[in-house]
DNA sequence: GATGAATGAGGGTTCATTCAT
DNA sequence: GATGAATGAACCCTCATTCAT
């Protein structure tokens, strides 16, 4: 991953363009003219429109399971403590990531691409085992309900999200929210609902 | 809506191929070729590729005002079995719909196309009214926990079906999953999941 | 071969061009000004440019077979005359289709382009089969001589034609051409020549 | 002419791919790779792509006047030997010099090129100009026919080599031929064959 | 002297759409 | 009403060349 400046500049250019207008009705052209470089550059530096998403997913290299193990591993928090600051973490990266998050659901989900999904699919299973391991580890101690399906916490995490994000309009509608309003609300009022879910279903018995 | 069956052959088709491929990705000699009719017809029925798309997401006219209002007037069923109904609900229906889903996310979700979109929310607006006026019945007898996001109920339970669904091939290794297994997940562990979750979730209290 | 009068005349522009400028330095868009047509035109006819020229060399099916087994059983002449005619009718054929004859020398010689020349050769290699049917019966009767490498008498024939026509300019100087004089030229001069240098050789002994 | 290792080297991989490709599919990044060296060099060494050709032209600077004069002065052969000898050193500078020579015939036949052909015209007209007197020195002492087209021999001496050439891949079934066995087929059966056909020529009478 | 980044032009192809029949 | 030929624009990519270092 050797990326000079210009390279960096052109990728999160062609990010943002992406994530807005999807990759088919980006063009490089447009990438180029916002980037202020020549068209030819694109192919220069990348190879094709296709390689240069396949750089812009290694280079956003979203991997949080270094941070999840830190705080599964802080000996300061306990278990109920340790969710809310893993949901606090899952939801800000994925929020600050959520263009290049949005590009892998749409241009991914369908297997239509010649882009390899399986090493994100490998990276993503590592997580889940790290969390998995961390549920069950409290299940065992009794702090957590043994009737939870853990593989479908994190999608219920990260989909409160999303479905939050690609509603965005309705949702600034029903909360008077502005545009700039958004993080805040992400941070606040969205991440301590998706924390009241997740405790709430992991100390739910019935 | 005056479609003849011809049209309607041609949305069908249309939606499979804007839901794997997206709609820049999908030509309309691709349509027509599928369609088994002329590339011209496309134009001449729908004037254009996007009134095309248009049509579509009108003739799927996925409201489910009226059934959520059967559900919520249903004197035979306690607030936690309408829950339950209601989400069984929701979940089937997106999931059969789950491709013009697809496209409204990422079709819609960006301001880019001439496409109106402020009929959709109009809509969905209303499904929220109805659904909060029964979460705060719930909560003024005393069922429902009093310190719930209301409105971000509904993304959590959608948000988890398709964070489940764009994710697909991850769970089918968890989950052992093949392809023709998916409509019974969807329809048991997944949905009994949602249910417990916002069940949970009501329920709750700290 | 269902072509049109649009597609046959793209056939002949592109053959002049192809002749002139080799086929790589002829660019479609060339082809289609000249033609006056529409670029598109071109992929609509023909599928690619590759393409286009395997159904010009197709449309052009030189095959002088028949031509040949005609004089070569016409009874009315000797088998010297009859390699007097046949000479006269191969340089004639060759004159006035030396442009494809050259794509092919050009295009084909080396293996590179996806192009099937197998057609041709086994085309070719009848011809030749019935030449030389055609000689080792005048061997046998004793016009010709018996020394004679007989496939390589095609090679001189048309050989002598296109060094001919490849040092044209050099030719014009010589002889004090005009380019209205070659057709001329080709037809008298040209050809006694390699009438003569073929009966000497048949009739060579030594 | 002061080349430097690297740029013969240059132009030998050019003259290869010239002849393989042609010189329009041959881009100068294919030949800075299979040379080994930065693209810019070969703007840099030659000033352009078609001037590279020139240079390669004249680096190869097939001139056999030298030889052919040695030849027609060598008071130890009679003419007839001087017609061999002639041939078997044309037809072998020609054969190991085929790749150049092909590159002329389709790069230079057309004027379409900014290059000058006219020393090479001049040059070919000399070396006919020794051998169009050689010629007529043997008919006035009665060796050859007089009724003969001087100008006309060389094209049926190099005409038939290049047409074996062009055709190689059908001579090669015909004789059961491996690409190896090639230059010596060219060395003895063709050598053979022109040497006979032209002396033939010369001494038919009719 | 030599390099690799950068340029602008042009390549072949495919697009959604329209028009004449 | 329905067709297939035809259109012009735009697509991604590669070209030979140049420029700053």
């Amino acid at each position: 991953m050797d990326l000079s400046d210009k390279q960096i500049q052109i990728l999160e250019i062609a990010e943002k363009l992406f994530a807005e207008h999807g990759f088919d009705a980006t063009s490089v052209r447009q990438i180029a003219k916002e980037a202020d470089i020549n068209i030819a550059m694109i192919s220069y530096y990348f190879g094709s429109k296709e390689k240069l998403l396949e750089t812009l997913l290694e280079y956003r290299n979203f991997d949080f399971r270094k941070e999840i193990a830190q705080i599964i591993e802080d000996t300061n928090l306990d278990h109920l403590h340790k969710i809310d600051t893993m949901i606090a973490l899952l939801t800000q990266r994925i929020h600050s990531k959520r263009r290049i998050h949005k590009i892998l659901h749409f241009e991914y989900s369908n297997g239509c691409r010649n882009i390899n999904i399986d090493k994100h699919i490998q990276r993503k299973l590592k997580s889940y085992t790290l969390i998995e391991k961390f549920i069950k580890e409290g299940q065992s101690i009794g702090v957590f309900s043994k009737n939870v399906e853990i593989p479908l916490i994190v999608p219920t995490i990260i989909g409160s999200y999303f479905n939050f994000y690609y509603n965005k309009k309705m949702f600034m509608i029903i909360y008077h929210l502005k545009e700039e309003d958004i993080d805040d609300f992400v941070y606040n009022t969205l991440t301590n609902h998706i924390q009241k879910t997740i405790k709430a279903l992991l100390t739910y018995e019935n």
